[in-house]
DNA sequence: AGTTGATATATGAAAAAACGTATATATGAT
DNA sequence: ATCATATATACGTTTTTTCATATATCAACT
C-alpha cells in the first residue's frame, strides 16, 4: 500500500470518519456505521468495499452482520496518524460517536464460542 | 484546517511529493520542485497555490525566486506523519531526491543579510 | 526599452470520484 | 415458503479534480 493510496483513502469525508470510528472501536458492523454517520447504507457499503479493496480494512462475517476492522497489515505510522487525528480533532467525529452510543439494539460481538 | 482537508492535500501524487520534499529540506523554490518532480512548471505552481491556499505551505519571495516551506501553523501530528512516510516509504520520493541533488545552479538561500 | 528567466493564473477539456436509486444475495425468524 | 433485516453491487448521472496550453506578471540584466 503506497502512501499515496493511503491518503486517497482518507481524503473522503465518509471514509475518514469510518476509519476513525473503526480504529477507536476496534470493530464495527455496517449498520452501526450507517447509524453513526447518518448516511444511506449503499453509500457506506461502497466506501467500505473501497477501503477493504485497498487493504485498509478487513471484514468478518458473523450471522447477518459483517464486522469491519483495521487490516492487520496496516502500518503503525498510519494507526498512529488516525489516533492523533482523533485526539486533536475530536469535533470532527463527535456527532458520529454520539449517534453510535445512542444507538439501540447494536449487534453483540462475542468472539463466537 | 480540518483533517479532511489535510488528507485531500496529500491525496495527489504531485502534492504529496512536494510536501515530503519540503518537509525534508525546510525550504525549496519552484524551479527546484519542477526539477525534482520532473513536471512542467504550471502544474507545480498550481499545486503549490493549492497547498498555500489550504494553509499547509507558506511562501517567501526572494528576488526572482519564491521559496516554499511548511506553514508554521501546521500541526505537529501532520509534521510527524510526513516524517514517518519519509522514513517508511523512502522509495516513494527517492527519484525526486536524486534529481534534486543532481540539480545544477540551485538558487542560494542566504537569509538575506 | 527590450530580453530573459522565474512564477502565477485563466481556460476549456478530459479523467476520476462520488452519488442516488434500483436491485441482488444471504441470513434468521415466522 | 414467506418475510424482514443486513449487506453488496450495478447503472447512469453529476460533481470534483486534474490537466495541458496559453498567457500574464515581475525581477534582473543589457
Amino acid at each position: 500500500m503506497s502512501p499515496l493510496q493511503v491518503f486517497k483513502c482518507l481524503s473522503d469525508d465518509t471514509r475518514l470518519k469510518v476509519c476513525l470510528l473503526i480504529r477507536e472501536h476496534g470493530e464495527l458492523c455496517v449498520c452501526e456505521l450507517v447509524e453513526a454517520l447518518d448516511e444511506i447504507q449503499p453509500k457506506i457499503s461502497r466506501h467500505l468495499a473501497n477501503l477493504r479493496g485497498c487493504g485498509l480494512l478487513q471484514d468478518r462475517k458473523s450471522g447477518q452482520w459483517v464486522f469491519y476492522s483495521l487490516h492487520p497489515q496496516v502500518e503503525d505510522w498510519l494507526r498512529e496518524t488516525l489516533h492523533q487525528v482523533s485526539l486533536h480533532h475530536v469535533e470532527y467525529i463527535f456527532a458520529c460517536s454520539q449517534r453510535l452510543h445512542a444507538m439501540k439494539d447494536r449487534p453483540e460481538r462475542e468472539k463466537c464460542c
